[in-house]
DNA sequence: GAATAAGCGAGACGGTACGTCGGGTCTTACG
DNA sequence: CGTAAGACCCGACGTACCGTCTCGCTTATTC
């Protein structure tokens, strides 16, 4: 991107993602706010400032090193539009219940008490994901499968509301869930439970 | 119930109640962690002893705050279904828009990082609210406007997921989005938006 | 002295000799601000208040708890001036050392920031001390080994300024060194050593 | 002596200077237990983190800030013993009286109750001064106004003792007492009042 | 023998200082 | 000029103690 730097010593590129692995794995396991920076430094062999030169604050390391960890999000091969919901549902799922729940459940929290961070949430993790599932509703009105005039907001706003709502009240995310979810947000109530 | 103190000077009632006040309208005002301790004693006009003598910890001073306040909602006039969402959700876009909102969204931000809290959280706030939709859409399924076969949880999960996820994300809870989010929840994504 | 009470119940007696002694034996132990009054009432079987009604602070409870122990000086026999100012001191050295070193070191210590805990032990304490040195210095100036001209203020002072340094500075209380300051108070720098 | 810091931001001396310099001038003003960090830390443009970064409480901060202020003491010109001392009382009551009265008061209380400051304040603050009586005093020995055989130890109790006595209890330290207890001390109770 | 009055144990109360901790900034020596 | 180390300012945390207050109970005197 940038040309080199003009002189002086390189950026260490692994400092930085030995970083967002520490922030990862120690906010993963304890917690947003039982983890401090010092913590992440000490855990990634670096200097505290070393941090606060690649993100303003502790609550944007934090959330890049979610979005590094899960930005290579399988594509959803085209088909029918439930189950591409589905599928992406699934693949959410999957990733919350084996390391990412308790993490992005304390980004969401950590948002709600600082606004900068929380644009940058919003932009980082929230939007890019309602524009995946945008896609896929705009492949289904191509498809024919969603009337023209049908609120696609509205639909994004269910699936990931209901898959935040039970997110963060501890509910269980499971296949059977996402399958059922896909085929309501699409098909509404008449679809089979 | 329980039998009175056993001796000593009794407990100021008022002074827990006027904490609890304290808290509530101070974190609704500027969020759970620009609040301090100092700054609820000294609103309520109390030593900040005292309140460590009712509350092991601030979160648990701010958490009963909010549990002790349960607004009690309009009885919902009997109807069609839809516009019976409708003005349930009305309803809580108001008093959210009024006031609550901030601090509802730093509560559920608070109950991430603490078990505890989220459980009576989940009971004592969330729990209710599910009922109320519950029984609208039961009375819709009377009504012969959802079919019997219906995932109601589904739908629940989808109507309140929308407005949780809208709210945490600061974006606008406005009447025409209650009666839009209402209509898809029940008609689908057929429902003129 | 004041006439006995109109009615209600009759101050316990037994309560403020048990704070005294509990007053006198904690501080003897661990020194002044180690010890809260809701150790001296407890260890005295007593209720806080019961020790605020008697005494005006802490300072006054624990002053007085050392002068009620060690009110009962043995009168000094009268004879030459100096075997009796001797044996003044001997009784002191004693008791210091025996158990009161630690105690009237915290008080001395404690009336430094406290202006009227100061005159209280400066009334109850110290000038009482003082007066009976002097009385034995008059008795000297009786029998003639004191010139009428002597400043006997400034042989107190020397007296027990001496005592109270050694005593501060933690340095020993001997009867021989009591001895010898009553010589040299007395008889000047030409007392045989 | 000591290898400066492998790493990090050097301590800055001045913040510690500024600590001694405010907690010296605070206590001397209001005494010790009237003053606290966060006043010392104000006062000194410094965060009350700094100090306990450099003493591990407020005694061992205070203590310091006199143990590293010693008073040069004019040197004593020779001459006959009883105005050397004369002169040497003098001085210190001068600076007694002008500023450093309270805080010597505190600090001698302040080692009533920790055995690690009395010794240094034993060592630093007492004994030197000590150290200079001793040498009038030998210097009297010499010129032939004190015996051989006196007890200078006796003598040295007697003045300080004196002094402290007078100090602790508030009383007056005039330029008259210095001259009448340095008659005194060297002349005995002969010497015209 | 009630009514009155005060002492008492218990413990809540307002206040103030303590010593600790974390966030984010800064300043050094080294590479 | 990036980096590790770590000092720095700020401000909240939860604890401890002081001296005061307020309750129910007990123990006397007074009517």
């Amino acid at each position: 991107m940038k040309g080199p730097h003009p002189g002086g010593r390189p950026v260490n590129e692994q400092a930085g993602a030995a970083l967002l692995e520490a922030a990862r794995a120690l906010v993963a396991e304890h917690g947003y706010d039982k983890v401090s920076m010092q913590m992440i430094a000490d855990h990634a062999g670096v200097g505290r400032q070393t941090a606060y030169r690649r993100w303003p604050s502790k609550a944007d390391l934090v959330l890049n090193a979610f979005l590094n960890y899960s930005r290579q999000m399988n594509v959803i091969e085209p088909g029918p539009v439930v189950p591409m919901v589905e599928r992406f549902l699934s693949q959410i799922f999957a990733d919350i219940n084996a390391v990412h729940g308790r993490a992005i459940r304390s980004l969401i929290a950590a948002a709600q008490d600082d606004a900068e961070f929380k644009e940058s949430f919003d932009k980082q993790f929230v939007k890019p994901r309602d524009l995946i599932l945008l896609r896929i509703l705009r492949h289904g009105v191509e498809q024919g499968e969603i009337p023209e005039s049908a609120n696609l907001n509205l639909v994004i706003d269910a699936i990931h509301g209901a898959f935040w709502y039970r997110l963060l009240l501890g509910r269980r995310l499971t296949t059977r869930y996402a399958r059922e979810l896909a085929a309501y947000a699409i098909h509404g109530v008449h679809a089979a439970a």
